[in-house]
DNA sequence: AAGAGTATTCTGCTGTACGAAACAACTGTC
DNA sequence: GACAGTTGTTTCGTACAGCAGAATACTCTT
């Protein structure tokens, strides 16, 4: 029969392969039987697989369970650092948490969305790598105002802008507007625009060349962040933090 | 003529994919040509696993040049949260490193080697990932001192003891006597044993059931780790972020 | 002992990933 | 402006490798 339509340069085989990886990643400690069941594949399928990531150092077995090794973390780790700005961030992020006490975190564009680099926080870890809408949050509002118009328009294109919580901004003109305003100003917020109850705040980070190296930001509860707090205290400080990036890659 | 052993029940085409990571890895930002180049691959085949990995976004292309997406880090940042310890670990790998202004980090073990999972200090940034050996390190002496017998028997069997720095211990007998000794003081050192002119210190971490977790260690050049520095201030320091971890783990 | 659940091995078929080659879009060179 | 040398993209027939399914071996329960 052939394939459905010309299009598919893709390999099927490769496909497979990442399909049995994240549904290791959902729930790690599988049996063979187990991610057959998961996933849309024959058990040998599944077991020729595994033995060939398992060989590659991909995949670890533990009497009978299967868990994703940490081979991926050397390839992932090496990404994360791409930038040599990256590292300096995730500092700065750690040292943002400790001093405020609030949850603190990197976060930078991919695809047209936002991807935690760096975290810190308390409560149930690693949103680290996790995927976000940009137009419901701080960050991604610092990162969007620095698009240009053809590459907003693209964005608005391609990514639908959903409504997450109460206040997100749906608009694409308000959605403007809004941007305009975080670029004059120089921070974005989020007031419940991507979770009823959650509140951020964040500022841009730039490298030397003044190239928009990604969004350094905080959140938490709303009741948390009264004006005094925010206009007083966080915002100089992400602004301090930012700068002291920029320096920091400027000179050792 | 088939395949030239029955043994082989791997899936070549995961190798190729994962060869071409490897190869993205190693130097990103290369075009299609130059991943035809450093792998055996022919370019219609690097063109259909690229394309196919940008589909499953673990690969972007920025105007002609391929770099290794954000995908795999949701991916590896899952596995290294895998147990809750190596959260609370990652804290205390950081405060260590800021309190003592030395190099810290913790290991744990995969495949009878070393793997870095988080990591402080200033230098060449980005071991995180990366594997050593588990004989010519401090922090690998102590996972190697929590070995049965014939853990240990295997271990040797299948790794060599092989000779990295001057002080390596490369003898069965000495080693064994070694990790005796490290199990009896509760640390271990690492005297120019990994690399000449580098000197490490480590103890292993509990969780609240006292089954290994991993080892946290300190490394610097061996003039800075004087005796009186080692045993007045360091052992001990490590031994209590060891001991808070557990408690951590235990109570919240 | 039988049963239900595993992982592993085997085999022949089929679909697909592959290589070679042609094409298109660019580059720089003379 | 023609030409040679890049590059990425597409096509196409075929070998071969990945696949399904069954058969086997192995653990556990009961």
């Amino acid at each position: 029969m052939g394939p459905q339509n010309g299009e598919d340069v893709g390999v099927a085989t490769t496909r497979k392969t990442f399909a049995i990886l994240e549904t290791l990643r959902e729930s790690e400690g599988l049996s063979i039987a187990e991610i057959t069941r998961r996933t849309e594949l024959t058990k040998s399928t599944v077991y020729r697989h595994l033995k060939t990531l398992q060989e590659l150092g991909y995949v670890i077995e533990r009497d009978g369970e299967y868990y994703i090794g940490m081979g991926l973390l050397e390839i992932a780790e090496q990404t994360r650092n791409r930038e040599p700005g990256y590292t300096v961030a995730q500092r700065k992020v750690f040292d943002l948490g400790r001093e405020t006490d609030e949850r603190a975190m990197f976060l930078v564009e991919e695809n047209f969305e936002g991807v935690y680099l760096y975290r810190y926080g308390s409560p149930s870890n690693t949103m680290v790598g996790e995927r976000r809408p940009l137009h419901a949050l701080a960050s991604g509002k610092v990162i969007l105002a620095e698009f240009d118009d053809d590459r907003l328009e693209r964005f608005v294109e391609r990514k639908e802008l959903g409504q997450h919580a109460k206040n997100t901004i749906t608009g694409q003109g308000a959605l403007r507007e809004e941007l305009a305003e975080v670029r004059e100003q120089g921070y974005a917020l989020n007031d419940e625009e991507y979770m009823d109850g959650l509140f951020g705040v964040a500022v841009p980070v730039y490298t030397p060349e003044d190239e928009l190296l990604g969004s350094l930001g905080l959140f938490g509860p709303t009741s948390r962040f009264t004006d005094e707090y925010l206009y007083d205290d966080l915002i100089d400080r992400l602004w301090d933090k930012a700068g002291e990036i920029k320096v920091t890659l400027a000179y050792g």
